[in-house]
DNA sequence: AATGAATGAGGCTTCATTCAT
DNA sequence: GATGAATGAAGCCTCATTCAT
């Protein structure tokens, strides 16, 4: 395999690597990436400032491979949740598309702060890269929809508004939930959003009724 | 009245407070507000650092009342254009409500950029003011649906958490448009949109069909 | 007069920021250009790191100021000795400079070494400019010894090598006397290093003997 | 002797030195002492940070060593140039000392740039080590003038100045050379700096003359 | 002997804030 | 009230040197 350490060294490295980029995300989430000193970074990682530069170019740097790479992590896992639930009938997945996003964020509170919340205001590249972020999750709802609209399961639509619209809700929902400080389960209010996403675009109410106990 | 200037001088003053505000807002749109120097400010003021520092206490205390004064605005805006329809339909204030937040940032994007995208990766201070702006405009939505709910015009259901997901959904397509370099104009998605968040709260098909032209 | 300062504050500026340009000189003949820390030219200037970077923009910019305007005032200096004389006889007119560039740096020992030494080790804009110094002195040199060639006074040559055959040797002079620890008086070897120099250029024996005694 | 090696090891270990100090040569030449990082001479000698600390204690060291042993190869050069004329006139060797510092240093343009120019901006160890350099070559250059003194090929003169500024001379020669971008032949300038210098001392026009073809 | 990862002191620069004038 | 000079605490990054493997 590619991915298996050739020697126990560079093994060791690549764990240090790991440590760092933990640590980096821990103190982005807490303090924001512009208020995180590097300094901070090396603390949480137990290692010194000169051992993250041994292993990142820039502190902009290590932000850019936490988005990167988790970005790819989350999508998947919402896609292989869809595909977990074995049916064809589009309206049921994308329903379930709408659970698996819920449900990932509310296992990952931090890491979704800091990849939906926190890139925007750090600066107009990480702007992008979090919008780049959200355009995937976009992306992704929208072919779920397309396929419902070619199946005729839900009357043609503006399926690039729709799916902003849905992944904006849920962002909301999401944001809502990570700020509050007693949180209820997301879950409960995901029940009413699915119904409600659901249904505007299309699907009727005895079919959302009929999926209501099937979520996860 | 308190606002009336009792001395020439006061006015002046009043004036001066002002113009650093529209330059700081210029400049936190223009940089962010990690990014904004106090030194651009004044530049941009046609003042002195020092100037500022008479009429703010802090760099922080003048995006706070940026935030809070603007959020003001926009909110009475919003109202004052449904009641601008003067209609009684909830169904039709709703949608009014949309067409109205739309519309507003649609005019405003730099300010709809400072308080929805900049706030948020700006510190938690920020994060937590940009978020009760968005509180705000929840509840605004809330109040609309509630009317429609107590009139009977659309089914029962969980308001909060609609009017989050309507929220969540104006936000993410407004933030697409500010961000995107050759922005279609926002009233076209607009309509889109608003089907769709009637539709998601049990608005009849036909009903959302008979609003159709009568929007902004 | 445009140099006045037009209000004390000004004045007080000048002042600070010749203070600086002061202090950094010191440090930097002592220490090096790539040694010197911009803490030390603060703590020598009694100001403080920002105070240094309120007047320059960088630390570079001090030893561009620092070589620019000593230069001028080196080179005039050197110009005005040898008009002193008010001699029209060329050879005693190139003697002159001899004698006014040596006391010129034997009067200016850290200076000198500044300008004509360190320049050159601290990276390649700062050699560009040490050897831009040196050049100018060359070029006054030649003209002085294009004078003697015009008239008559000497043979004709390659002033250009000539003169940079002067130029370095006083160099060699003064940097030797620099470094030494205890220098003898410069102008003991400077008559010695006169007599070549003429001697050189094909001033005659006789010629530099009726000079001896004229010297400074 | 000390050299041979006993083991093919210690051979190897010779071979990875010398590869150090040509890495470390070539990277001082072409950054300067200060920029140059150990990283970059380990790059360029294809070995490890590690391996460069095994053969040099510091990176100091390293430069000392190289200025030590090129500095000897170097005035030996000079050495062996002037017996191969295999003349006795002082005169004629004199002549032939010049030709062959000028001859050395256009043969070896970045080494002449380390050592003659580089050292003096390094840090105050370095230019007292690049001054020793300086010297050797001005004792070697008086030892020639003393003897033609001795001979009475010139009359007496201080040669511990005129050798200082004989090699003054041939330096800013060398200097201008080696940072102009197009450099003229060395020779051509260099055969008019040996009759200034020739001359400068006491020589005859005419036995200058009779030089003239018979330098190398 | 060699490697590459780690260390940490130190460098330059920025900037919110203060303050004398 | 206003100005601009000054302050000093961080901040990011570099790099000579050390050290476990």
């Amino acid at each position: 395999m590619d991915k298996a350490p050739r020697t126990p060294n560079e093994e060791r490295t690549r764990r240090r690597r790991e440590r760092i980029l933990d640590a980096a995300f821990h103190v982005f989430s807490r303090t924001g990436y512009r208020d995180a000193a590097v300094d901070d970074i090396a603390r949480e990682a137990e290692t010194s400032k000169g051992g993250i530069y041994f292993h990142f170019p820039t502190k902009e740097s290590i932000l850019m491979e936490l988005m990167g790479s988790t970005a790819d992590r989350l999508v998947e896992k919402v896609e292989r949740a869809v595909e977990a639930e074995s049916v064809t009938d589009p309206v049921v997945r994308a329903g379930a598309a709408i659970d698996a996003v819920l449900a990932i964020f509310a296992g990952h509170r931090s890491m979704a702060r800091l990849l939906l919340v926190d890139g925007l205001g750090a600066g107009s590249l990480f702007r992008t890269e979090t919008l780049r972020l959200h355009d995937r999750f976009v992306l992704l709802i929208a072919s779920y929809l397309d396929g419902a609209v070619a199946d005729g399961a839900i009357p043609p639509l503006d399926t690039r508004v729709a799916a902003t619209a849905w992944f904006g809700a849920l962002h909301e929902l999401v944001i809502g939930w990570l700020v509050s400080e007693h949180p209820a389960p997301l879950e409960d209010s995901g029940l009413a959003l699915r119904a409600m996403l659901l249904r505007s675009v299309g699907v009727t109410e005895s079919r959302i009724a009929s999926l209501e106990g099937s979520g996860r």
